[in-house]
DNA sequence: AATATCGTTCAGTACATATTGAACGATACG
DNA sequence: CGTATCGTTCAATATGTACTGAACGATATT
């Protein structure tokens, strides 16, 4: 029996998730809300993946704090709903840039403790907390390009390129 | 007992590596060589790290498929010497970059398999297809910025006969 | 050719953590 | 005020895989 799309695109989530070092419910969990377009109880979410409503509940608030979904309250309903935010990849990216920084932090601090004498090692150490430095940085401008225009109030620099 | 800032740094290396979703020693033994700053063997290696050559050949190799690390045949020695590469952040970048546009292939396709009437499901798919190839694109311009500016130096005359 | 010294492979173990079921506290409803 | 329905927490389990020790094959040296 034919594995529907719905169905593939949510294992292909959940997998790219796992190799990204989170869990792999986190990413079905959000390939269910992207297909459903409409904010989705927990209970439903559990059922809609087979799995244990403590999971959702555990990786539902992940996704919150990675900013990539959003709690709802539903008039009529006591339960609570969720939603993916709007842009999703830019708040994945930002948080990517959050980790990168605070790489950059331990390796610098780590360099600045080396002894004088330590033929270059130091200046090494110091190339990969710049790297995740500029890493960061850039990434955060990446995640900028994803940021909704049409924001009438604030101005959009035009050479930016 | 103070630990020292070399170690400190490969541990640093290896929290990273596992938070990416790759071995800890894979990124302890990249520390090691980039400390080193000199082919080290892999019983070298695995006596500096306290772990066992089983686990060094296996890593070791997986940092040369990722671009990071180098084997070198050492004069006078028949074991095999390991080196980091001149920009492994490069490398590393460009294997992401890799993995992003596996991503954009593997949703586009899904995305594809959907019915017509599916309230914008295909649209929203494609949406994170074309995310992940846009990011490649982009992981791989930045990936250019590490590329060395200066000319290379001359191929250096193999003897081998 | 025999021996020693490599690196790799592989089955088994150890370990981290994702996931679950049940208990718990909180809130809305009758 | 009691009851039912939520979501969360927590101890226990399941699961994937990192890591190891031992065996193996290959290569160089004598």
């Amino acid at each position: 029996m034919p594995v529907s799309p719905q169905d593939r695109f949510i294992e292909t989530l959940g997998l790219i998730s796992q190799t990204e070092g989170s869990p792999r419910i986190s990413g079905q969990i959000l390939g269910c809300l992207v297909l459903a377009n409409e904010p989705l109880s927990l209970t439903e979410i559990a059922e809609r993946l087979d799995v244990s409503k403590a999971s959702v509940s555990t990786n539902v608030r992940l996704l919150e704090i990675r900013g990539m979904a959003r709690r709802e309250a539903m008039r009529g309903s006591r339960q609570d709903h969720w939603s993916v935010v709007e842009n999703p990849h830019q708040q994945v990216l930002a948080t990517l840039a959050d980790r990168f920084r605070r790489n950059a932090d331990t390796v610098k601090s780590i360099a600045a403790d080396f002894p004088e004498q330590d033929n270059g090692q130091a200046a090494r150490v110091a190339g990969f907390a710049e790297f995740y430095l500029r890493s960061a940085d850039f990434l955060d401008s990446w995640a900028q390009t994803l940021a909704p225009q049409d924001q009438p109030e604030k101005e959009i620099p035009s050479d930016v390129g």
